[in-house]
DNA sequence: ACGATGATGAAC
DNA sequence: TTCATCATCGTA
């Protein structure tokens, strides 16, 4: 069974979600065809006090999508040569995303970025299937126990407190 | 270990 | 208008 995640699923506690969201599917439709890609490994962004958020010094042009309704993709480019794909979470008005980091055999956010051909015309766009882009449950079972919480990665900018918070949720496979 | 590479936001 | 910074990655 498919089942397309709506803006509701999104719309809850950030942490919730970026949970929720590992095991489920990043569906692309390009060029006629569909593929989907099982997410592995995403690292939230929550609320206006997080330090290591875009959101942290208040909105600007750039993360205006975050204060906005859940289920819209957040896309900025880092480094001058990656573009990072977030999806917004939360009620309107409270700042947060997530960041897709990982899917099946693609590891790295700006990695994820370059396979999918993901860019700017993609922000501020909501994951729907007309869109494109999308997200699903397709029925997979993921125990807590196969989740792995660590801190996030290259956000030692925040401060000690909020760079060792482990809002990264990476799937265990085995090992 | 380091440079690429360019938009962003804050300071001046 | 200038300038430091950056939710990274490939090459060495």
């Amino acid at each position: 069974m498919k089942k397309v995640l709506s803006s509701r699923f999104f719309n809850q506690a950030t942490l919730v979600v970026a949970e929720k969201l590992v095991g489920k599917y990043l569906v692309i439709k390009q060029r006629g065809k569909v593929k989907a890609y099982r997410i592995t490994e995403v690292e939230a962004y929550d609320g206006p006090t997080d330090q290591a958020s875009h959101a942290s010094r208040g909105e600007t042009p750039r993360n205006k999508v975050m204060f906005g309704p859940a289920g819209y993709f957040y896309l900025y480019l880092v480094y001058g040569c990656h573009q990072m794909l977030n999806i917004v979470t939360g009620q309107k008005g409270y700042p947060a995303a997530i960041l897709i980091r990982a899917l099946n055999n693609i590891s790295g956010p700006g990695r994820v970025t370059k396979t999918l051909d993901l860019d700017q015309g993609f922000n501020h766009k909501p994951a729907t299937v007309k869109t494109g882009l999308w997200f699903e449950d397709r029925g997979e079972k993921i125990l807590a126990t196969q989740i792995k919480r660590l801190p996030r990665v290259g956000v030692a900018y925040a401060g000690p407190i909020w760079s060792q918070k482990k809002y990264r949720f990476k799937l265990v496979t085995d090992e």
